[in-house]
DNA sequence: TTGACAAACTAATCTAATTAGTTTACAATA
DNA sequence: TATTGTAAACTAATTAGATTAGTTTGTCAA
């Protein structure tokens, strides 16, 4: 029986990341997750360098499966409307994957190496909508910043159980939020 | 010498919050917080229960200092001046107390409790100041989201370290946005 | 067929949180 | 002033988990 050549880096991703929506993101440890992989907590450390990089891993695969969303979100729209339905993708991400979405929020406890470049796949694609607008590089810059600031934001806030209070419709708010932002982009037509 | 009574939660969370500053926040253990204040580490279960109460009090800490700073840039000042100012004094706190801005940032852990509470209070603020805009309460909530959404992902997106392209100014970044949010207020003028 | 290597294992160590049970200083009161 | 109850500190012990050291064992390539 295969006792041996069960892991990889990749499995051990997975099993982490199912494991966090199963049972949250704090147990998520390399016991535990030995454990659902049927193996001993030391086999770990021949794929991966401890628990430090383990949870950077989790945070990476969030990631890119969010920009994989994304990407798909903004595929055959422009402009503003690829904007909005990559805000709206967004946030259904965050709430169909709160735990991994919380993965992705505790990055900056190690706020060096390379989810950063993660994040950067998703700016890429924001870059890309925001072509038509004929922006120079450095507007754009500014813009994105701002839109991104405001996803996260919102959708980091409303995980964190803010916005409760029952006077005012969350959706509501987010698109309302997304619509503003995106009322101040030049409508001035691409020619 | 006084080998007794020494301790109350409040010079706890002081402590710990010091140390946070000094060692960066995931040093911050019962371990260390009973050793910088000279005493062993199950003494502190006298005045919380644990760890996570500790890391919890150390977010309200943060976040009613946070408070005050922002409480007192709107001092004095209205609409658009003061949400500006608003916006600034809460970016320069995170800046000048980044560890502390950490815990804040580490709530969605424990989503559960009375984080909130003291979320309410920057809440209340902002809704002080929308008063002159004579807004409706439903309306003024949708953008009392939207703004602190602005101001909390702008700020941890800035911490996590993405927004280093040189070719864009990160102040002049954060300016924008907040501009371009409060030019979307109506200025219709109260009376 | 074999031997080298990677990948798994067991055993052991370390750090930190937490719990149990004990001691002691303060403060109220007899 | 003596006494005693209690809160707050202590020591000792347990637990969970990460990590390291050193050993064993499949698998694959020569």
């Amino acid at each position: 029986m295969s006792t041996k050549r069960g892991l990889d880096t990749g499995t051990i991703l997975n099993a982490a990341a199912e494991l966090a929506e199963e049972k949250g993101l704090e147990n998520v440890s390399l016991l535990q997750v030995a454990e659902k992989l049927g193996v001993k907590a030391p086999s770990l450390y021949n794929h991966l360098s401890g628990l430090k990089e383990l949870s950077l891993g989790v945070a990476k695969l969030a990631l890119s499966r969010l920009e994989d969303a994304i990407r798909n979100a903004a595929v055959g729209r422009s402009k503003g409307d690829a904007l909005m339905a990559i805000a709206l993708t967004y946030r259904k991400f965050a709430k169909e994957n709160p735990e991994l979405y919380k993965a992705i929020l505790r990055f900056p406890d190690y706020s060096d190496s390379n989810i950063q470049e993660a994040g950067h796949a998703v700016v890429r694609i924001l870059y890309q909508v925001m072509e038509p607008y004929h922006y120079g590089k450095e507007e754009t810059i500014h813009f994105v910043r701002g839109f991104r600031s405001a996803l996260h934001g919102f959708v980091s806030l409303e995980a964190a159980g803010f916005f409760q209070s029952a006077e005012a419709d969350v959706d509501e708010s987010f698109e309302r939020f997304i619509l503003r932002l995106l009322s101040t982009l030049n409508t001035t037509e691409g020619v």
